[in-house]
DNA sequence: CTGTTAGCGCATTCAA
DNA sequence: TTGAATGCGCTAACAG
């Protein structure tokens, strides 16, 4: 805090005013390497003394390593961005990265093209990849150079390791709860069908109607209410007699039960209602929403976690995902 | 795409490769500076053929500029990050920043020991800085280092340009409704009293109430949809007759018809509710929430393109605020 | 334990 | 119009 007005103090700055080298400056406020206490003390002091503040970009640099952390948002266009779960994605990611020196970037990979990927790859100012909505095309067009700083969240591959909520327990629990609250003529509105992680919770859906010998009713979501809303009034349409509706998100539910209280069918009474992800709004909705917990911010922080740290990582890290009933089933 | 397996091209491979100095290199892919025809064709066709990605750390080191933009959000705990509003400044600032090569970083910022403003000042990787939920005191200790490159969203100071919602029309256009629909004994769910530019939806209310010769029933909240349910009640008991209760926020008036259902209290029918923000959820909520729309991710997308452009801006940029009008009142 | 020496990859003077 | 040289701020060998 010597001189207010003029530049920020650089580890020259520091050194001299310390009495030392460079470099031994850099070890001591670097906390490697060896240090006498007296240097260790002065360095310090003019450090903060000076108000000094490494400067990331030239720290990058010189270790070759990143400045951004880039989640990639893949999708059939640039709308996939506008999405709460990738605002809480982005915005976990990027307290995570905060105190690294890491600013985080959010860009829509085009689902048709995934050669995108190779530029993030030849970035050397890219230290990581997070990849959102991923497809076996997406994970395909991974080039080697990103191996080791790319994870998913969603679907994963050899190259690639998967941190996800396991949407097979939740979409199975959910579904075992509307079962056992009496429910037979269970319909589900599904996530896009391209996506396969949301597909999970389909083949769930499926493998639980088979198994109990009840009839498997899809129609296509795309975890937005207003699709949700539209879905189940097609659903109730096709089969009149439906007594529940599984959403695949709790967007998708609560558009569902809107639509629903339009047409004068009760929730839970004529048709219970379940969705996915627990947002808050679940908790304070009308009827109160049963769900399935889902981690977000938790799964981003370990996935940038994982990708800061660049240690190896387990092939799949699944976050588990609870019952949470209430009052729509 | 020369040689897949190998490290990324450098400025030096591409100008090798187009019998070309660095420095021409440079100039022609910089799009700056005189080239001939040839030469910008020979480097154009070299660097695509080596897959060239430039640098941005090292541009960014040797032109002094940044290469995060720090969303700085002050508030009494860190619990202030945990906010989809924040959420949201975040994901649309890291879509705006991500062409240029920029990051962003998310941070609280002590309410009480806004220094930490001083390290953002000084940090050269640090490009701009978006100042949310302000104080004055928090304005007050912007560094001046950060001069120029640094805004608020909220309330601004000489120092500070402010990008911000018109909360005080926004606030007024719901109030009317409220009126006009023949409601006379408006509480209002207020946020939390520290934060200025939630004020001014409170000076709103405030006027309207006395210009009309109605009731002031103020409630302190926190934009949540947990403490709007509370304040709520809190109002029901202290003010019984109270026929309409408008919220500073959806989240808030959420959980005040949460609440309000809880106690058996109709809406709108025997209280009307109205909010601010507009948020997705506004439209399938039920009875649907009758609000005032404000377009966050415009205001952060502005702010964010206004810091990264560096030029000057204008003092206060308000961003308007209009009603939808729905069931809840 | 410490200082000296080299760069990291790039934009930008200045001369040619 | 171009190339050679310089330095952004810092870390990492290396030699003292």
């Amino acid at each position: 805090m010597e001189t207010p007005t003029s530049r920020p103090a650089t580890l020259d700055d520091v050194a001299r005013a310390a009495g030392v080298s460079r470099a031994t400056a850099s070890r001591v406020l670097g906390g490697y390497g060896f240090a006498s206490v007296d240097a260790r003390e002065r360095v310090g002091a003019a450090a903060d003394r000076l108000g000094y503040v490494p400067n990331v970009t030239a720290r990058a640099l010189v270790r070759g390593a990143g400045v951004r952390l880039v989640v990639a948002v893949a999708g059939t266009d640039a709308g996939v961005l506008d999405d709460p779960y990738v605002d809480r994605l982005v915005s976990a990611a990027a307290r995570v990265c905060a105190p690294h020196g890491v600013g985080v970037a959010l860009e829509w990979l085009p689902l048709d093209a995934p050669a995108g990927l190779r530029r993030l790859g030849d970035d050397r100012s890219v230290c990581g990849v997070l990849l959102v909505n991923t497809t076996a095309r997406v994970l395909d067009a991974v080039p080697a150079g990103l191996r080791g700083r790319v994870v998913s969240i969603g679907t994963g591959s050899p190259a690639v390791p998967s941190f996800d909520v396991d949407n097979a327990a939740g979409a199975d629990a959910v579904l075992r709860h509307l079962h056992a609250g009496g429910r037979r003529r269970i319909a589900m509105v599904t996530g896009p069908r391209w996506l396969s992680c949301a597909e999970r919770s389909v083949t769930a859906y499926e493998g639980l109607m088979r198994a109990a010998g009840l009839p498997v009713r899809l129609v296509t979501g795309d975890f937005t209410a207003a699709r949700g809303g539209r879905a189940a009034l097609e659903a109730m349409t096709r089969w009149p007699d439906t007594d529940a509706i599984y959403a695949a998100s709790d967007a998708t539910a609560l558009g569902v039960i809107a639509a629903l209280r339009g047409r004068g069918i009760g929730v839970p009474h004529d048709v219970a209602v379940g969705g996915f992800d627990d947002i808050p709004y679940a908790a304070v909705s009308s009827p109160a929403l049963t769900t399935a917990t889902h981690p977000v911010a938790r799964i981003a922080t370990a996935a940038a976690t994982a990708v800061l740290d660049g240690r190896p990582v387990p092939p799949v890290t699944a976050f588990p995902s609870t019952l949470v009933a209430r009052e729509s089933a």
